[in-house]
DNA sequence: GACTGAGTCAAACAGTTGTTTTATACAATC
DNA sequence: GATTGTATAAAACAACTGTTTGACTCAGTC
C-alpha cells in the first residue's frame, strides 16, 4: 500500500471502465468476470484482488454512476436557476436527453440504472437516496411552480409521475425505434424531443392544476 | 402419441404454470430448469421432453403471454367502441391499469414483456408485430381523434409516445413504491391513476395538436 | 404373454461460473 | 543482500448450468 504502482492503478481503472461499460449493457448477472478481464486485458484474479469479488466491483461501479447521476440533476438544477419553472421543466428535460439519450459518454451509465430498477440489488437503495429522491424532488419544486401551490400538494406527485415516466421511457428508445424507426434519436429529433415533451407535460401539469 | 395420459398434460400444463410465473418474476436467463421443475413438482428432463429445451418452453409462455396481451388490446377497443376519443383513452387506460398493475392474473404477463423489452430474445419481433404495433396503432387513432387530424399526422406519433410511456411505467410501479408509497397502488388509488393519466394526456394532446 | 411407445426418474454429462490457491516478479525497506 | 509487501499469472476449485442417458413403469396392441 505503501508503493502505488503505475500498473497498479492502470489495472484498477482498466477494470472498472471494462466493467461499467459490461454491466450496463448486459447487467450484473450476464456479465462474467471472464468477459470483464478480458476486455481489461487483465487476469481473472485480478477482480478478487482488487475489488474483493464480483459484487465488490459492481458496488465500485454503482459508486460512480451514482456520482455522475447526480452531476445530472446538478447539472439541471444550475441551468434552471432564477428562470420562470416552465422554463426549468424545459432545461431539465434537455438536460436529461442529452446526457442520456444523446452520444454522451453517460449513456452506459443511465442504462445501468435501468436495469438496476428492473432488476434490483442492494444497490438501489443507494440509488434511490442519492439520485431518484433528489431528482424527483427537484421536479415536485417544478411542477408547483407551474400549478402555483406547495411541493406537497396532492396534485404535485402524479404530475412528477407523469414528467419522469416520459423521460425514463427514452432510455428504451433502442427498442421504441425497432417499433417505429421515426423513434430513433437524431441530432434534430433531440431537440424536438424536448419541445414536444415540455409542452405536452406543461399543459398536463396546468390542466391537473387547474382541478 | 395415440393414448393421453391425464398426468401426462398435467405435467406440461405445471411446467408451463411454473414457467410463465418464474421467467416473468426473474427473466429467462435468472431461471433455471431445476427451479421451474422443482416448483411444478417434475424431473429435471421433463422439460426437455415436453418442450425440447429451455428455450422451447420460453417459446410456448410466450406465446400464451402474447394472446393474453393481445387479448388485452381487444378488450380496450371494445370497451370504446362507438365512443368519443376522448372516453375512449380513459377506457384504453383503465384497461391497461386494471390487466397489469392491478391483481388480475395478468400481471405476470406483462411483466415478462418488459423483460423481454429490456433484455430482447428473438422472440420480441414477434410481441412487436403482433403485440405492440397493432396496441400502438390503436393509441393513434384515438389521438388522432382528439387532434381532429389523420393518425399518420406528425403530432400524432410523440403523443403516443408520452401516453404510453406513462403506461408503460406503471409496470416499474413496485419500483416507484419504493421511492414514494404514494405511488403504491390499492383499490381506489387505481382510479385516480386512470383519472390522472387520462386528463394530464388530453391536455397535452390538445396542447400538441394546437401547434 | 411378448411387444411397443410414451412418460417419468435418478444419475451422469460437459460446460461455465465466481473464487481460491500457489507460484513468481519486482520494488521498497531494513 | 535478505526480507517484506504488492501485483500478476496459470491452474485448480467447488458449485451450478442445460442437456442427455439408460433404466423403469405402465397402458394399449397384436
Amino acid at each position: 500500500m505503501s508503493q502505488v504502482d503505475e500498473r497498479d492503478v492502470e489495472t484498477r481503472q482498466r477494470l472498472l471502465a471494462a466493467a461499467t461499460r459490461l454491466f450496463a449493457e448486459s447487467g450484473f448477472n450476464a456479465v462474467t468476470v471472464r468477459d470483464i478481464c478480458t476486455r481489461a486485458n487483465a487476469n481473472v484474479a485480478a477482480v478478487n484482488y482488487h475489488f474483493n469479488g464480483k459484487v465488490g466491483l459492481y458496488e465500485d461501479v454503482m459508486r460512480s454512476a451514482i456520482s455522475i447521476m447526480q452531476a445530472t440533476t446538478e447539472e439541471a438544477r444550475r441551468e434552471g436557476a432564477g428562470r420562470p419553472p416552465q422554463e426549468q421543466l424545459r432545461f431539465y428535460v434537455r438536460v436529461f436527453i442529452t446526457r442520456v439519450v444523446a452520444g454522451g459518454g453517460d449513456t452506459w451509465i443511465h442504462q445501468l440504472m435501468m436495469r438496476e430498477m428492473a432488476d434490483p440489488t442492494p444497490a438501489l437503495d443507494l440509488v434511490i437516496e442519492a439520485v431518484i429522491r433528489p431528482r424527483l424532488g427537484y421536479l415536485a419544486g417544478i411542477v408547483a411552480g407551474v400549478v402555483g401551490c406547495a411541493a406537497d400538494d396532492p396534485r404535485v406527485l402524479p404530475c412528477v409521475f407523469s414528467v419522469n415516466a416520459q423521460c425514463l421511457a427514452l432510455l428504451n428508445h433502442k427498442g421504441a425505434a425497432r417499433v417505429n424507426p421515426a423513434f430513433a434519436m437524431n441530432a434534430t429529433g433531440i431537440e424536438a424531443m424536448v419541445e414536444h415533451i415540455t409542452r405536452f407535460s406543461l399543459a398536463g401539469i396546468e390542466a391537473i392544476g387547474a382541478a
